[in-house]
DNA sequence: TGCGTAACTAACTAGTTAGTTACTTATGGA
DNA sequence: TCCATAAGTAACTAACTAGTTAGTTACGCA
């Protein structure tokens, strides 16, 4: 008995190319490089394998393209803006990158997969996306100790460290906190823990460094 | 001309069980299970492949053991004991989990992998190992509270919640960070991001929850 | 209308990997 | 001393996986 023949995929180049690209962050996110199989990607991407190889020339192409289309994200000058005061966009810039995380869960754990893995080429590259966003944080972190809003031994270096520190492994506790919930009584929401941490990070109302 | 007869191992069934483990140990750390081969764990212990399917079932069954022989360390409450000073006891135990993490880099790398890829079997593992040190948070936690070194705010799960995250963060980090110091001026050894992050967790002299 | 080419496809291949088989050798107790 | 058995070995296999080949279909343009 015949097969139903397959329906044939629309000719279509970018979108084709963008559905691969879709399908391949959600297979990275879920098994990393190693782990992720390129016949998964095509199959959940409708797209045949060979494609993979058309657009992006082999699987390391193409998840260099997964990290660089979501590393290409210096939003955040412009979400913090210059405001006038520095602590509260300091906040700001803390929630944003919370939010950026929780929000799109196959991107934190992209970064950490890629923390684990990449090596110095790749490392360099998460390193520049992040370059903006410190010297940002130097520049915020400068004003708010001099209007004293800041105690002055704020160290911006530490400061980001402790940020992406307490965002990613935040999130990479997540899942194992979820599972958790039933047994132990402790629970509290991801909105109660970024208020949680912007106050360690900042001191309750501002007279911290 | 024949090859000199690579010697024979001598027979000692415990040495090999531990010189596999420890092979898989860093061949783990390394490449997370995924990544890992075990041809690779194989030679680094310089022991034949099959040994590892006599002592261990398969790959998986190795995997558990590495996990679970370095999971097996609830010698927090006896480092942290009872002195009587609250603080100070949460304060030592987060200098015990950092130094831990940071010295035994392989642990710290194991622990990402897992929390990355593991089901949620493995998943309630990490936390049965985790569960103890909660319970000795949430007590220090509520007498410090009870003696005002600690403000009222003071929340176990939050807190435990944090030490983890800033840790994992960080060890996570640190490779990356390594490589950025030759280009940026940031430089900080990791004694005093701990104290940083003591100061964050805890507050300067104790006031804050 | 028909033709050149870009988009797409199915089936294949070469190489790798976890796991096995069938065997040899050392050791300790009867 | 001899043999039962545990420890160890080399070579193999079945399954899988990244990447390829050779060919088919649809679209734009002359």
């Amino acid at each position: 008995m015949p097969r139903t023949r397959r329906q044939r995929r629309p000719r279509d180049a970018e979108a084709t190319r963008r559905t691969l690209l879709d399908a391949a962050t959600s297979v990275f996110a879920e098994h990393g490089f190693a782990g992720a199989r390129v016949d998964e990607i095509a199959e959940r991407a409708g797209v045949n394998k060979r494609m993979i190889y058309a657009y992006y020339g082999d699987k390391e192409g193409l998840y260099r393209e997964v990290l660089s289309s979501r590393l290409s994200a210096p939003e955040a000058s412009q979400i913090v803006a210059d405001t006038g005061e520095p602590r509260r966009a300091l906040e700001r810039l803390v929630r944003w990158y919370f939010r950026l995380l929780s929000e799109d869960g196959a991107f934190a754990r992209l970064l950490a997969w890629d923390m684990l893995t990449g090596g110095a080429r790749r490392r360099e590259m998460l390193l520049d996306s992040a370059g903006p966003a410190l010297e940002l944080v130097t520049a915020l972190g400068r004003r708010a100790v001099a209007t004293g809003e800041l105690g002055p031994g704020f160290d911006p270096a530490k400061f980001r460290a402790a940020v992406v520190a307490l965002g990613l492994g935040y999130s990479l506790q997540h899942p194992a906190m979820e599972a958790a919930r039933a047994r132990t009584g402790a629970r509290f929401t991801d909105e109660e823990f970024v208020d949680y941490a912007c106050r360690l990070l900042l001191g309750p109302g501002g007279e911290r460094g």
